[in-house]
RNA sequence: GGGUGAUUAGCUCAGCUGGUUCAGAGCAUCUGCCUUACAAGCAGAGGGUCGGCGGUUCGAAUCCGUCAUCACCCACCA
């Protein structure tokens, strides 16, 4: 074996070794429990970045652990057609090859786009095997594969047959570039810089008077129809029941009265534009006001916008307001701060606008969705996000399902001749169910003409825990039936709302369960100085490149490292070399081991024998505190325990102890004892390792045909001695005192030295002590010296005589320092003790400490002073 | 404008229902060491009035109030 764990030489090895033997496939078995997770589909034509290692480094950790412990465990492995950002993807690339979308037939563009994907497409998943994630690759999905596909439009006909989902035209989030509608929750509202222009609406026939309008969008004056003003607002008396010129446009329009109007902000008047702004759309219902839509599709003026027509929103706010300040119906402008919305995919602003949608009605299906999350039935870690989950549900507003674009499940309703629609599953069916509606039997299906729209892609990932096992389309097939409710999802809290509580919505409506027991937040991963990554930073790194330096458990433990549930994550790749640095920790012990010779007939040195005893506590608590950890999925605490136990005690501790000197045998039972523990450790570290641990796991010994690390039993905790873990401690410190006096007095290591007890040592691990002191003896009830350097540890005092070692007066100095110290910690002691109130009130059992502390510190006091006299004669 | 969470060592974070697990861990830093598993290492060491101020209590990092800073979520003030 050489020095250097390299990582490349064998992780493409193993991964290939548990596909082929098939320890990834996962299929019912009621002897077993189940344990799933359905993988958040990554873009079909995305690429690895840092979030997706993150995340999939988590579920492959939790997935491999669930098969260590004997449960049927499941990662269902998938991509997303992810609608609108693949169809840009698309867009832009024909654009580039000079092919317009709109030259393009509905046919035509679906062949690009699938080529597309076909070419680009699973890129992703590819990148996954190298982090080394265990899915059941036999069970890929697709958000438009065959069944995903036949599932959504089921559930769509469904709910529209519920009366849930319903047409109408309503105020929608338009995104001019994309060309299409979009949800609530794929608009993200930014704080940017603007103007507040303050308009002049001269009154109908008294052109002197005019109302001044503050507005932050003096390009929508085209579509004005009203002006409102504060009923109770006595300064806007003049305007009551007048009419108004709109500026430029030259249109006379009302002054309603509303008590909507804020009197106090801008000049308490306000331009009603029921086409293009939420609030102004319900004045415009409420006082039947005509709603003039003056915007093209893509952000530009239509015919509405007289000279104007043509051109872009943001180029004719600039140019509006020059020709407004040379009519002198500008009377002023501020600079002003609001928010606006900017698309989350294409990042333009959004405009309101008024559209024919179709929309699913969330009020009653949220309902035991919210309740599931309450009652900690489904439970989101960390639990700080249930108060956002709650507050989201309970305001939960409909859900606008249709987009303006055609990479996606096209809407299955059907237009008939004669106006009026049907919904359903199939053409011929809902050819059937037209002739029923219209009584006329001659339709055919060339009448009907399907709704050219598609659906949201989370109309389809929201069924993704029912639909990867097709329990919409057989709700009572086997694989559903055993594989749901699934047991943890790991994702981003950015797709709480998207995604999250809309599988927890359907899965109530389509199991009447939840779909998942433990839903895992994770954070942003940010880079060391705490900005997101971006690819205009620049500052986020290529995983594959990280892998290839570090290897895959490197990285995947450098994730860990710093990832609690719900924080950001700042990466740094100095935590992928710790991780890099650890295995190569854990491939020098196996190299150490393995280098000793074996005897049967040496007998076990009884410092080794104590070792054994003591690490099988050791690891016994570790396994316990993990176990521990991971109920509270806290993944990097479980890591970092593991981490402790083979590095701090195992390596340092235990192997020091029982290794041989060098040349020498080890005996056999030392030697299988400790391989039986190496071997352990490695099964503990296994989810977090893959690869270097199936690596040794092989190199321990010949394993047979098909075994494998990664269906091995993880540990269990066995019997913790309590008693020799605090021993071994005490030993620890009594070792580290004879350390540092080597150290301080320049005594080479190899020195042999004597250690002299004031005391008993029946309490003490002396065979340890002596091996790890290098020492020739340990003698009892020892005399105090002059011509030694005593320490204290606990209540037991020691000594080592150094002959013409010591500065007596050095010492002295410092048991003097000490015990100042400790007269000071005395004092504190004792004004506790001596306050009534407290021995009254506090518990028993604390006082009796309080009492502990006062005699230890007394005895501590008394033979240093008495060490201090023996020094002195 | 509302809400939620955070603030502990240079950095990233743990500290559950107030009391020797109370001031911790990892990394980084400093000082010695190439000691035949590992310098990607070994052995030691230093480092914090637990954001500020008040309060409750015999006792507060921990409970309450308040202020400050940061982060996230939600909301139709033009």
């Amino acid at each position: 074996m050489q020095s250097k764990y390299n990582p490349s030489e064998v992780e493409e090895k193993w991964y290939k070794y548990w596909n082929e033997n098939g320890f990834f496939a996962s299929t019912p078995d009621a002897t077993k429990e189940p344990y799933t997770i359905v993988i958040p589909p990554p873009n079909v034509t995305g690429v690895l970045h840092m979030g997706h290692m993150l995340n999939n480094t988590i579920q492959d950790i939790l997935i491999r652990r669930a098969r260590m412990m004997g449960k049927n465990a499941c990662w269902v492995p998938g991509t997303d057609h992810a609608s609108i950002a693949t169809e840009a993807k698309v867009v832009n690339k024909l654009a580039n090859e000079g092919i317009k979308k709109t030259d393009l037939t509905r046919e035509e563009f679906l062949k690009h786009a699938w080529d597309w994907t076909e070419k680009h497409g699973g890129i992703i998943l590819e990148q996954l095997k190298k982090l080394g994630a265990s899915c059941d690759w036999n069970r890929t999905c697709f958000t438009m594969d065959e069944k995903r596909s036949e599932s959504v439009i089921k559930v769509f006909v469904d709910l529209f047959n519920k009366g849930l989902i319903y047409r109408g035209v309503r105020m929608v989030n338009w995104d001019p570039k994309a060309l299409t509608a979009l949800s609530d929750e794929e608009v993200i509202y930014k704080e940017s810089q603007g103007k507040l222009y303050y308009l002049r609406y001269k009154v109908v026939g008294d052109e002197n008077q005019y109302a001044i309008v503050a507005t932050t969008r003096p390009e929508t004056i085209f579509g004005d129809t009203a002006i409102c003003i504060n009923p109770n607002d006595e300064t806007k008396a003049f305007l009551r029941g007048k009419k108004v010129i709109v500026p430029i446009v030259g249109r006379e329009i009302p002054v309603i009265e509303d008590e909507y109007v804020d009197m106090e902000f801008g000049t308490g008047c306000l331009k009603v534009t029921p086409a293009h702004d939420v609030n102004d759309y319900m004045l415009g219902e409420k006082y039947n006001l005509e709603t003039i839509d003056i915007f093209n599709d893509n952000g530009t003026l239509n015919n509405y916008g007289g000279t104007y027509s043509g051109k872009d929103r943001f180029e004719v706010r600039k140019e509006i307001e020059a020709e407004l300040e040379s009519k002198g119906l500008l009377e002023k402008v501020e600079s002003y701060v609001n928010k606006v919305g900017y698309s989350e995919r294409t990042d333009v602003a959004i405009e309101p606008k008024l559209s024919m949608q179709w929309f699913l009605k969330m009020e009653d299906l949220a309902k035991p969705a919210l309740d599931a999350v309450m009652n900690d039935t489904l439970l989101l870690h960390p639990a700080k996000f249930k108060n956002t989950y709650r507050h989201w549900m309970e305001n939960v507003k409909d859900w606008c399902i249709s987009r303006q674009l055609w990479w996606g499940h096209r809407i299955p309703a059907y237009f008939l001749p004669q106006g009026g629609y049907v919904v359903a599953t199939t053409i011929e069916e809902a050819l059937k169910l037209a002739k029923e509606k219209t009584g006329n039997n001659d339709l055919k299906i060339e009448d009907l003409r399907q709704d050219e729209d598609c659906l949201d892609t989370w109309f389809s990932s929201w069924l993704w825990p029912i639909s990867v096992f097709d329990g919409i389309n057989n709700p009572n097939n086997e694989e559903i039936n055993y594989y749901y409710p699934t047991s943890d999802l790991v994702t981003g809290p950015d797709i709480l709302f998207f995604w999250v509580a809309r599988m927890i919505i359907s899965g109530y409506e389509y199991r009447n369960d939840f779909c998942f027991k433990n839903v895992y937040l994770t954070g942003i991963v940010r880079d060391k100085l705490g900005r997101k990554m971006s690819k205009s930073l620049g500052n986020s790194p290529d995983p594959i490149e990280l892998m290839d330096k570090f290897g895959a458990d490197g990285v995947r433990m450098g994730m860990m490292l710093a990832a609690p549930a719900g924080n950001d994550i700042l990466f740094d790749e100095a935590l992928c070399e710790q991780g890099r640095n650890f295995n190569n920790k854990i491939w020098n012990a196996l190299r150490l081991i393995k280098s000793w010779e074996v005897s049967e007939t040496i007998e076990q040195p009884s410092a080794s024998a104590t070792a054994i005893q003591w690490f099988e506590s050791k690891l016994n608590s570790s396994i316990k505190e993990i176990d521990d950890l991971f109920n509270k999925y806290r993944l990097s605490e479980a890591l970092m325990e593991v981490y402790k136990l083979f590095w701090d005690e195992f390596s340092a501790w235990y192997l020091e102890v029982i290794k041989p000197t060098y040349g020498s045998p080890i005996d056999k039972q030392t030697y299988s004892a400790t391989l039986n523990y190496f071997e352990a450790l490695l099964k503990l570290l296994h989810p977090f390792m893959p690869f270097i641990t199936e690596e040794l796991y092989q190199a321990i010994e010949n394993r047979a045909e098909k075994d494998s690390i990664m269906i091995a039993s993880m540990p269990k905790a066995g019997v913790i001695n309590e008693n020799i873990l605090k021993q071994f401690e005490i030993t620890k410190e009594i070792v580290a005192s004879i350390r540092t006096i080597r150290k301080d007095k320049n005594i080479a290591n190899k020195e042999l030295l004597t250690l002299n007890v004031i005391g008993k040592t029946s309490n003490l691990l002396t065979d340890v002590i002596i091996k790890m002191g290098n020492l020739s003896s340990i003698n009892a009830n020892a005399e105090k010296s002059a011509t030694a350097i005593n320490f204290m540890i606990d209540t037991t005092e020691f000594s080592i005589p150094l002959e013409g070692n010591i500065d007596v007066e050095e010492e002295i100095k410092k048991m003097t320092a000490e015990i100042t110290y400790l007269e000071g910690f005395l004092k504190s002691v004792n004004v506790k003790l001596n306050n009534e109130r407290f021995v009254q009130n506090a518990k028993p059992e604390i006082v009796e400490n309080e009492r502990k502390k006062k005699s230890d510190a007394e005895n501590k006091i008394a033979l240093l002073n008495e060490a201090i006299a023996s020094l002195k004669k």
